[in-house]
DNA sequence: TTGAGCGTCGTTAATTGATC
DNA sequence: GATCAATTAACGACGCTCAA
């Protein structure tokens, strides 16, 4: 886990991804955030959740104006401390929860008040200030956890579940995207039957595991395009596809367009 | 939880089109 | 002309759902 208090002033910044569940709490001034193709504007007191692989970037809205905000990265292993812990994680793997808490939601109220908490324990280092800061990392994603409970339920939907085979499943895919991903070992990873495991999968993700295993392949396609020289060819590989046709095909189903149209777009717009 | 079965996935090969 | 990218068709493998 890793949780920095950072001052930035940028307003030009790539787009970047990484395999780690992050959380930004903006402290100071306006901020524009970016999760895929959405932007969205933050205010002093939002809470942004990044999900993993998620292309996305957090700017000051005015360069004037620098944003002050805590970062919280975090692996989704570490939730193997809390009891019940597998649960937290729901927010992050699920598309059904917004990834935007405006100030004004008392869950974010909390969240931030946690997120500071924890930055104060380290930036003081008293004995035994990692229990504390866990416990307020804790409290950060159970708040969470709450927001995306009650969107579900105002949204007449049925209590997520996620439980450790899941997360064991999802962990799994997270490490070995770029590599051939069997739903057998998955199974396997999961612990019980295979149609328990499809509707938990389902049920805490939102799509099937194959599903998923493709958005996220997309998701680094379309970084890869726009930030480097790659080939596609080099590119449907580096994504974990072994077919150019299947790549292509994919990517269009998901874009609408081809890779080599969605590069010349990305290009033109610069 | 298991197994059957349908539908989709994923690969290969051939061909065409675009770009340099 | 060479290389790279896109498209299409065919077919076996596998993912996923449903009923028992």
């Amino acid at each position: 886990m890793k949780l920095e208090c950072r001052i930035d002033a940028d307003a030009e910044h790539e787009l970047h991804r990484h395999d780690l569940l992050e959380i930004s709490v903006l402290l100071e001034n306006e901020a524009k955030f970016k999760l895929l193709d959405r932007e969205y504007r933050g205010a002093a007191g939002d809470v942004f959740l990044f999900r993993p692989y998620e292309p996305h970037y957090n700017l000051a809205a005015d360069p004037r104006r620098p944003i002050r905000w805590i970062l919280v990265l975090f692996s989704a292993s570490v939730v193997r401390l809390i009891p019940g812990g597998y649960r937290l994680l729901y927010p992050f793997y699920s598309q059904e929860v917004c990834p935007h808490l405006p100030a004004a939601s008392p869950y974010a109220a909390r969240i931030r008040e946690a997120a500071m908490a924890a930055y104060e324990e380290q930036e003081e280092q008293l004995p035994g200030w990692e229990s504390k800061q866990f416990m307020h990392f804790t409290d950060i994603l159970v708040n969470l956890y709450r927001y995306s409970l009650e969107q579900a339920e105002s949204a007449g939907e049925s209590e997520p579940a996620v439980d450790a085979g899941v997360v064991a499943a999802v962990e799994h895919i997270l490490k070995h995207l770029t590599e051939d991903i069997d739903v057998r070992e998955l199974i396997a990873l999961y612990g019980k039957g295979k149609t328990c495991f499809y509707s938990r999968f389902r049920q805490a993700v939102g799509v099937t595991p194959n599903r998923f295993i493709h958005r996220l392949r997309m998701q680094v396609a379309m970084h890869l395009l726009k930030t480097t020289e790659l080939s596609i060819t080099d590119i449907a590989f580096e994504c974990g596809y072994s077919s150019i046709p299947y790549f292509n095909k994919h990517f269009k189903q998901y874009r609408d367009i081809s890779p080599r149209e969605y590069r010349n777009r990305v290009r033109r717009a610069m």
